[in-house]
DNA sequence: TACATCTTTATTTTT
DNA sequence: TAAAGATGTA
C-alpha cells in the first residue's frame, strides 16, 4: 500500500523522499519540483512515525523559502506547524540565542543589526579610533569584518600581511567590543555566536543533536563555510541530513557561498549516493537544451542534464538591436505580440544582470502604456523614517543600544547639534556608559540641553508605555510621542513615509510572536530579520522587471533576458574573479530555466552606460547555444523593410551585417563604430572609434579578451567578423 | 541646520 | 547619466 503522499512523484523524487534514515544530497536541478521533494519528504518521515514534528529541523535562506515550507506541510498532513525548526539560518540561529542567551553571553534582549546599521557602527567605531575613511573605505572594512565572521575568524585568528589588513583587524577588534557593549549582533555574528555555542557547550549541542534526527536543506549550493560549520555541530553523524541543491544555480559566490560545500558533504557525511533530480516540470525542451548545452561549458560541475516530456516547444528567439533604445522598443513590440496571444503581463519577466539597465526598458514600457513592477529597491524595514521609528522601539527595550540613540537623539530635530553629541559622547566614553546612560548624567546635573531632556523623557515613557500596553499601542504611541508623525506630516514630501509609519502600527497590530520573547523584542527581531517584501505593489497584472539574481526560484511564462553583451553578462568585473565567468554563466543558466514557453535573447550593439556610449560584442552565451535551437530575428536591415523587421527569421551572420553608409565618420573607410572585427593576435573585438584615413587611419578596438587597442590600418590585419 | 553645489562612482545582495 | 555622498554657504 502507498501513501497518497507519494502519488504523481517520479522515481527520482519518491526515491530522495523515502530514503531511509541517512544522509543524503538530493541534486535538484530547475524546475524539477524540489520544494515538493523537500515537504514531502517531512511529512513523509512524520507520517510514517519517523519523527514527530518537532524532531524535524529544516533551514532555507530566506523567509519567503521558509513560509512556502510550512505552508506547503500544512497542506500535505493535518498537524500544527507552531514551534516546529522551520526557518533561516539567521531566524534559527536568533532563536537558539535567545533560548541560550547566557551561555552565548548576550543579554537576553540583544538587537540584531542589519547590513545598514552594521556599516554605521562600523564608521562609529572608525571615528572613534580616528580612521581616515578615506585610505580606509567603511564598506571595504564591513566586507572585511564579514568575510572573516563567515570563515569563522575572530580577530585573533587573523595574520595581518601588510598595514592595510592590520588597520582593519584593529577596526574588527574595536568594532567587536562596540557591538559587546551595546548588546547588538549583526548578521553574521548571529551564525557565529551559535557556532561557537555549539562548540563550547556539549550539552547544547548535544541536547539538540538529540532533538533532531532529521535536519533538511534548502539550497545548499548557497551555504556558505560557517553556515556548513553550524550545520555539522547541529548534525552529527547520528544524524540524518537531507540536503537539496543545485550546483549549476550558485550564483552567491561573490558573497561567501561556497559550492564546494556540496562536496564535502560527500565526503564529510560518507555519502555513497547523489539522487538526481532530472526531470523538469516547467519547460519546453528547446529550453532546457539551451540550458543545458550551455552550463556543459562550465569544469567541475557535479553534472545533471535536464529533460522534458513537454516537447521542444517554441525556438528561443535571439534579437539584436542597435541600441540599447531598439532593444527596448522590441521587447515592447513583442509583449504586445503576447498579450494578443491572451498571456498575462505577471507571466512575462524582463531579466537584466545589473540594476542600471531597467531605466531604458521602464521608459520604453512606460511610453508604451503598459503597466509593469520592479523588483529591487528599498524594503520596507530599510525605509529611513521606518528604522527611525524602530530606534525609538530598541531604545525602549535596550538601554546600551548607542546606535539607535544617535539615530534618533535629534531626529526630529530637537536642536542638539554635532558639539553638543561630541561632548556627550566623550563623557560617555570615559566613563564607560552608554550614551543614554551619560545623557541621564548630564540630565541630572541640570547642565542638559532642553532638546535631550525631552529626548529623554520620551524614551522613559516609551519604556513605561512597553511594559502596559499591546504592541500595536505602543507603536502608535511612539509615533506621537517621538514627533515623528507631525514630522513627516509638516514635511511637504512627507505623505508616503506617514503611510509608511502608520503601515507599521498596521505590522504590528498583525504581528504573531511566537517566540518566548516579549511581543516588543520579538517585533524587533523580526524588523531585522525579515525587511519585508521587495517594493510589493501586488494586485494589478504587471510584467515583472528584475535582475536575474533575483529571479532565482520564480517562472515566468516569458522570459526576456536582455543587454546580452560582452562586459555586462557576462560582467566584466567578473572575468578577472576566480571562477567569475563560470558564475556568470551559472547566471546566465537561472535567466534562461525561468522560462516555460517563450525565451527571448537581447543585444544591444550600443548602449549609453555610465553617461557614455559603450559598444559591445555579443555575449558568448549567445554563441554557447545551440543555433538550431534559436530563432534570430533582427534589426539590421534596410529601412525600408521595417515593417515585418521583427516577423523575419534571419541567418547568423546576416543579423550583424553593418549597417548605414551614414553611420561611418569616413565614406572611405572599411570600419565603423560598433563593428565586429577579429584580429590575429588580439581575437574578437569590436570598433570604439575611427580616426584618419587612407594610410594613417586608425581605428580604436575593444577586444573581449585583450581590452582596448588603437590599431592603425596600414599595419593591423584587422578583418571585419 | 538647511540647502546648494561639488565630486565621485557605477554588478549581483537570500540574512 | 544620475544618484549618493561630501563639502560649502546662508
Amino acid at each position: 500500500m502507498t501513501s497518497p503522499l507519494l502519488t504523481g512523484l517520479n522515481a527520482e523524487q519518491r526515491a530522495a523522499v523515502t530514503l531511509p534514515r541517512q544522509s543524503a544530497l538530493i541534486l535538484a536541478g530547475a524546475g524539477s519540483g524540489k520544494t515538493r521533494v523537500l515537504t514531502t519528504r517531512m511529512a513523509w518521515l512524520i507520517q510514517t512515525g519517523q519523527v514527530s514534528p518537532q524532531g524535524l529541523l529544516a533551514v532555507t535562506f530566506t523567509n519567503k523559502a521558509a513560509r512556502e515550507m510550512l505552508a506547503r506541510l500544512s497542506t500535505l498532513l493535518p498537524i500544527n506547524t507552531r514551534g516546529m525548526w522551520i526557518g533561516t539560518f539567521h531566524g534559527l540561529c536568533n532563536r537558539l540565542l535567545r533560548a541560550h542567551f547566557r551561555e552565548a553571553r548576550l543579554p537576553q534582549l540583544f538587537q540584531i543589526l542589519d547590513s545598514q546599521d552594521q556599516l554605521s557602527a562600523i564608521k562609529r567605531v572608525m571615528r572613534a579610533l580616528n580612521i581616515d575613511e578615506e585610505r580606509h573605505a567603511p564598506r571595504q572594512v564591513q566586507q572585511f569584518i564579514n568575510g572573516h565572521k563567515e570563515e569563522g575568524r575572530r580577530p585573533a585568528a587573523i595574520e595581518p600581511f601588510d598595514m592595510h589588513s592590520r588597520v582593519q583587524r584593529d577596526i574588527y577588534i574595536a568594532y567587536e567590543a562596540q557591538c559587546q557593549k551595546e548588546g547588538v549582533v549583526d548578521f553574521a555574528e548571529l551564525l557565529l555566536r551559535s557556532v561557537e555555542l555549539l562548540q563550547a557547550n556539549e550539552s547544547i549541542r548535544e541536547h539538540y543533536r538529540a532533538r533532531f534526527p532529521f535536519v533538511l536543506v534548502d539550497e545548499f549550493q548557497d551555504t556558505n563555510r560557517l553556515q556548513y560549520v553550524w550545520l555539522k555541530l547541529l548534525a552529527g553523524s547520528e544524524n540524518a541530513v537531507f540536503a537539496v541543491g543545485d550546483d549549476d544555480q550558485s550564483i552567491y559566490g561573490f558573497r561567501g557561498a561556497e559550492v564546494g560545500n556540496m562536496r564535502d558533504f560527500e565526503r564529510d557525511y560518507g555519502l555513497t549516493e547523489i539522487i538526481r533530480l532530472e526531470q523538469n516540470y516547467r519547460s519546453f525542451g528547446n529550453i532546457l537544451d539551451a540550458a543545458n548545452a550551455l552550463i556543459r561549458h562550465n569544469q567541475g560541475r557535479l553534472g545533471k542534464n535536464l529533460w522534458t516530456t513537454a516537447g521542444p516547444g517554441q525556438p528561443i528567439r535571439v534579437f539584436e538591436a542597435g541600441s540599447d533604445g531598439d532593444e527596448a522598443r522590441f521587447v515592447v513590440e513583442e509583449v504586445r505580440a503576447l498579450l494578443g496571444d491572451g498571456l498575462a503581463l505577471s507571466e512575462m519577466a524582463l531579466l537584466y544582470r545589473s540594476n542600471a539597465q531597467s531605466r531604458v526598458l521602464e521608459h520604453a514600457l512606460f511610453s508604451a502604456g503598459i503597466g509593469y513592477r520592479v523588483y529591487g529597491g528599498l524594503r520596507f524595514f530599510e525605509r529611513m523614517e521606518v528604522k527611525h521609528a524602530l530606534a525609538y522601539l530598541r531604545l525602549a527595550a535596550n538601554p546600551d543600544d548607542d546606535g539607535a540613540f544617535l539615530r534618533v537623539v535629534n531626529f526630529p530635530p530637537r536642536g542638539l547639534g554635532a558639539r553638543s553629541l561630541e561632548t556627550l559622547q566623550s563623557h560617555a566614553a570615559s566613563a564607560g556608559q552608554s550614551l543614554q546612560q551619560a545623557a541621564r548624567h548630564v540630565a541630572l546635573s541640570g547642565k542638559a540641553a532642553t532638546g535631550l531632556n525631552t529626548f529623554l523623557l520620551c524614551v522613559d515613557r516609551l519604556r513605561a508605555t512597553a511594559e502596559a500596553v499591546p504592541l500595536a499601542e505602543l507603536v502608535s504611541a511612539m509615533l506621537e510621542e517621538s514627533g515623528l508623525v507631525q514630522h513627516y506630516r509638516q514635511e511637504r514630501e512627507g505623505a508616503d513615509r506617514v503611510e509608511n509609519l502608520e503601515e507599521l502600527v498596521a505590522a504590528a497590530s498583525g504581528f504573531e510572536n511566537d517566540s518566548e520573547l516579549s511581543d516588543l523584542a520579538a517585533f524587533l527581531s523580526h524588523a531585522s530579520l525579515e525587511a519585508g517584501e521587495h517594493e510589493a505593489a501586488p494586485g494589478a497584472d504587471a510584467l515583472q522587471l528584475m535582475t536575474v539574481h533575483a529571479a532565482k526560484g520564480l517562472e515566468f511564462q516569458a522570459v526576456f533576458v536582455c543587454g546580452l553583451e560582452e562586459g555586462l553578462f557576462p560582467h566584466e568585473n567578473a572575468l578577472s574573479e576566480a571562477d567569475g565567468l563560470e558564475e556568470e554563466r551559472r547566471l546566465m543558466y537561472v535567466a534562461i530555466t525561468r522560462a516555460r514557453q517563450r525565451l527571448y535573447l537581447t543585444r544591444a550593439e550600443s548602449r549609453m552606460l555610465h553617461g557614455q556610449v559603450r559598444y559591445g560584442l555579443r555575449s558568448r552565451f549567445i554563441d554557447e547555444i545551440p543555433e538550431s535551437l534559436c530563432r534570430w530575428l533582427s534589426t539590421a536591415q534596410p529601412a525600408w523593410k521595417s515593417s515585418d523587421r521583427f516577423l523575419t527569421a534571419m541567418p547568423k551572420r546576416e543579423a550583424t551585417t553593418p549597417a548605414r553608409s551614414e553611420e561611418r565618420p569616413f565614406a572611405n573607410q572599411p570600419f565603423r563604430i560598433g563593428q565586429s572585427v577579429s584580429h590575429a593576435k588580439f581575437g574578437a573585438g569590436v570598433v570604439l572609434k575611427c580616426e584618419g584615413s587612407g594610410g594613417d587611419a586608425r581605428v580604436q578596438v575593444n577586444f573581449r579578451d585583450a581590452g582596448v587597442k588603437w590599431l592603425a590600418l596600414g599595419f593591423a590585419r584587422l578583418t571585419p567578423s
